[in-house]
DNA sequence: CATGAATGAGAGTTCATTCAT
DNA sequence: GATGAATGAACTCTCATTCAT
């Protein structure tokens, strides 16, 4: 496959991923990526055999274009800011994640792990919980040491933070919560991390 | 709708919450529950003229049943047992659901809730959702008085407590959380209110 | 399947016969058959499931015509003709079939076992030949022992007189053969049983 | 057309043979061929418009392969060996040719003639059928002199000979005839011509 | 000459939904 | 009430064929 045909899997990708961003996994078809792209039928299947395929190139997609992009979050890490700058900063992109329901990919990602059941040491989704479990606990540790924080358990914490932010980002869809319900939540989280004896 | 009516459509919706349960919401066809139920196509249509009401009746009879079923979690509350073994008793029938795969609703709960969006105040979830959380800030907050629980927001800790049980209720969906994993976060959620100073 | 739609699967397997005489078996698609009998495309899903189906369904209807039908051959046979009358009986009915190209389903037939193999144990055809190839054997034994015909080997006979009408069946298919070249041969292959020493 | 073209021409029938020998004639797309050449898709159009083109080709390459190649057949014609010898010899390599499922056009060749009908002065088939009963009626005529072979109608008898091994072929195509009765066959028909009065 | 991306027609199959009985 | 045959829309997938490069 050459340059150019890599050009037009980006550009089927993207328009995919508007796709499943706005009517989630399963009612996706071939025939409406077709139709967001404007291509025919058959040309799709040049590049792709199914949803399912699309669907996981544009989740590996989204995870290189997150990695690739500077932002906040990963900048304050990288200059040594305050652990307790650099967690709320986390927070905060996890919010936007959170309240943007138009373009997010939540609810396609959850109805595509309902259906199709990864074996835990290959699941994408496990592995991307489990890296962030760690890099909020270190979070936390390190806030302790330099006294910012006080916590006798910071991976319970770090884990207790992700399921909750779990729980908020499934009810965001299902229950549609509200941006003040979320802030109220995650400053819940940062307040008990920062309670004085 | 005579009492024999009443009686099929009881009939329909205990096959067809087998058939949910197994298969989640849109995965399911009419066709299917047609099959489980072994009536005629057009029987069904009869009493119900998709899955999507099926469903909601569905859901319906389920809080029904557990509200009708003398759980010991409703017994305990009625024996004013200490509050903290109460809430621990409510963790544990969480536990249990959370971990009862194979004949629970709660895949095909979320998927239908992602299809189907309500308006906030006539969505069963958050209700459902809310109802919990005010009875846990109860129970924290008598835990307080008695001196069982150290806890300055019972209302947030009680929002934090549902939000995780949420969090893990979807991933024990998408990434096959262990039975153990469960347990320590339970642990850690009933540890953070027990918290010496 | 009530009576009505047993009469209605007849008149589908009537109708498909007709495509599959004039079309064979591989040219056949189910919207064809659909189309003869004008009926829905989902219509004919609810007798049959392919044209592999249907085409073994058709071929076991045609034993059965067949064998229902009372025709001068099997006449004879009840009569206790002589022997040398009834295997010319039943080859002027080979005939008959071989030259009737429009009617039949020769061609049909071996491109579906082309395509489909049986093992020798459950292959109708085989069935079929081996079937026939007893009953001429027996015919010529009869005529051996009545004087009309001359043979040493009445099951090499039998066999050959098969093999050589199963040549004159794929050529009249493939080259179009004339009639009077299926006259010729049976003439040659009667006059071998009855050839003066 | 150059000389490369003419090469890659014949590199393509030769593909194309053992598509068509593994396959049929009615299964094989173009892109079987074009897979099987590993050419482009557009580089087949170049020299062949369609399966039956290329079909057409294969089957002359194949005439011209056996002409050309010394067998033992043609060998024993130069070498005037006695003509039950040539016949036996002849029949030898029919017999090959019947059992050798693998690598032979027998089912293509059908396949191809029953969906394409040439008149019967074109056809290639019954070119080559007429052209073996000549040889074989000329065997028997010449065995016959010798005192070899006793027949009263060599060009009957020889066309026997060919009916049923165009019997042979096919019924090992549809009911998997094993080598032992190919024998058997062969055997009879041997027999026939030097029956003894 | 040669490539291979692209198109679009067409086959198979499944179901929601209707309706005569 | 209840049945199940029937319809037709919608979706998946495959290829013959073309054409810009």
């Amino acid at each position: 496959m050459g340059e150019k045909s890599a050009r037009k899997k980006a550009f089927i990708l993207k328009k995919a991923r508007e796709v499943f961003a706005d009517r989630g996994f399963k009612d996706v078809t071939m025939k409406d990526i077709v139709e967001a792209c404007q291509i025919s039928r058959g040309g799709l299947y040049l590049y792709f055999d199914s949803t399912k395929e699309i669907f996981l190139e544009v989740l590996n997609m989204k995870d290189a274009s997150e990695s690739g992009e500077e932002n906040v979050f990963t900048k304050a890490v990288s200059e040594n800011a305050p652990s307790s700058d650099i967690l709320a900063l986390f927070l905060q992109e996890q919010k936007k994640e959170l309240c943007n329901q138009t373009d997010s990919l939540t609810m396609a990602t959850y109805e595509f792990f309902f259906a199709n059941k990864f074996p835990q040491n290959e699941n994408p989704l496990k592995a991307q919980f489990d890296a962030a479990v760690q890099i909020i606990e270190k979070l936390i540790a390190d806030g302790v040491k330099t006294g910012e924080f006080i916590c006798e358990d910071p991976k319970g914490a770090a884990r207790n933070i992700m399921y909750a932010l779990e729980g908020l980002r499934v009810m965001s869809q299902t229950m549609g919560i509200t941006e003040k319900k979320v802030n109220r939540e995650i400053l819940y989280l940062m307040k008990e991390l920062l309670k004085e004896v």
